[in-house]
RNA sequence: GUGGAUGUAGCUCAGUUGGCUAGAGCAUCAGAUUGUGGCUCUGAGGGCCGUGGGUUCAAGUCCCAUCAUCCACC
């Protein structure tokens, strides 16, 4: 079968790691690197589809678990899929369920079979195994949909990771059987915490299995930065060169320049929209949290020289009074300039790759996020 | 004028038969947030308890006076 998402490699920087590329789907070409905006329950939260358009978003996540729950994949399929259903026409990818599983803790119970858990809406109970998880990602019908993993916990021992990753494994055969293919892809995950040995062999499984894209989960849980930087390094190179490559959860400007220098291709995070809620936003010269007093008479606008809806039609006292006063524009304005600012990092990137420029781009941009 | 009620943090109020360094919510200030359990979490500052006396080992608490505000009655 012709696989229905590809990666195009365009260019790559000095060192080969860091690519250039387009990725091709049902719905749309899209430049990589790309910051894909996390909208769990159908809806990036405060901003709607043509503002995701206008800011620049090609790709969007959305959340087999939430969806599942609420209101149903079967509606979701009644109503024509969630791209329809949401009114959206660009990309989606549905993350599997795997994270929420690790982040419900004590709801939940693993098993080889599956998880059982409870709905943290009703409490109801509910056993997500691979095949369930496959069904209701197809009924969704995302443009890629991610196998049902098992994300580790951080710290996690030696043993636990390498039963944990090896489960992921298993279930990623059973996720492959289940998965009927048709215009969705069916992407893998990496695990194996922090532990080289257990990254490479979690890597090797996948690859063996032959999926169109590989997605690397279990970071970004806890560890310090230069442990994720260097299980980068020791799984990147496991994975096909010509597939593309998913950092899950990842989103701060320094780690996505950081993993676009090891070979990453995608991202997804909530933590642009999450910071923007209350009241943080990113700028050219780092963070600031426009809620602060320092700000109440700051007639500037968010980040100056961002093109975003924003910063180019309000100022920094303006939004700080939204914020305050418990507008809900304030927190829309605020997660608006932060995907564009996002987005927009990402293209400066690609740019930077391709025209040659990368290392100096990475230099300069690290020195305003290093620990920022 | 008479009778009553109430005065504690910026606001709204707790504060036991007098007993640790007078508390809470909101507000203010600061920080956190990384495959989202949608308006979260953490921390900080801020009070001569209306004022002045008295009783007592000890008073936000009891007594007296006084001021302010509110209510009722003349």
């Amino acid at each position: 079968m012709i696989p229905t998402v590809t990666l195009e490699v365009v260019k790559r920087s000095f060192d080969g790691r860091a690519r250039a590329g387009v990725l091709h789907t049902p719905h749309g070409d899209i430049p990589t690197p790309v910051f894909m905006p996390v909208g769990t329950q159908a809806s990036v939260k405060t901003v709607s589809p043509d503002e995701l358009r206008a800011l620049g978003a090609g790709i969007i996540l959305g959340n087999t678990y939430h969806l599942y729950l609420r209101p149903g994949h079967d509606l979701i399929e009644r109503a024509g899929g969630l791209h329809q259903f949401m009114s959206w026409d660009g990309a989606i990818l549905t993350d599997s369920g795997g994270f929420q599983v690790f982040s419900l803790g004590p709801l939940r119970k693993i098993t080889e079979r599956g998880v059982e858990f409870r709905s943290h809406i009703d409490g109801s109970r509910h056993l997500f195994t691979p095949e369930r998880v496959m069904e209701i990602q197809m009924a969704i019908g995302a443009d890629i949909a991610m196998c049902f993993d098992e994300c580790a916990p951080y710290p996690c021992d030696h043993d636990y990771a390498r039963e944990s990753a090896a489960m992921t494994a298993r279930w990623a055969q059973r996720c492959l059987a289940a998965h009927n293919g048709g215009r969705q892809a069916l992407f893998g995950i990496v695990q194996g915490s922090v532990y080289a040995d257990l990254r490479r062999k979690s890597a090797a499984d996948m690859v063996s299995l032959g999926f169109p894209g590989y997605g690397i989960g279990g970071l970004s849980v806890g560890e310090p930065k230069d442990v994720m930087y260097s299980m980068l390094d020791e799984t990147v190179p496991c994975l096909p060169d010509n597939k593309p490559r998913y950092l899950m959860g990842v989103g701060s400007p320094d780690a996505l320049l950081e993993g676009v220098a090891r070979g990453i291709d995608m991202f997804d995070c909530v933590l642009p929209t999450r910071i923007a809620r209350n009241g943080t936003v990113f700028t050219r010269r780092g963070r600031i949290i426009v809620r602060d007093a320092a700000y109440a008479e700051d007639l500037r606008p968010l980040d100056p020289g961002c093109d975003c809806y924003a910063c180019r039609n309000f100022t920094r006292a303006y939004i700080r009074h939204l914020l305050k006063a418990g507008e809900v524009l304030g927190i829309r304005l605020t997660s608006i300039h932060n995907l564009r600012y996002l987005v927009r990092m990402m293209g400066e990137i690609r740019e930077s790759i391709i025209d040659g420029s990368f290392d100096e781009y990475r230099k300069e941009t690290w020195r305003v996020w290093y620990n920022n």
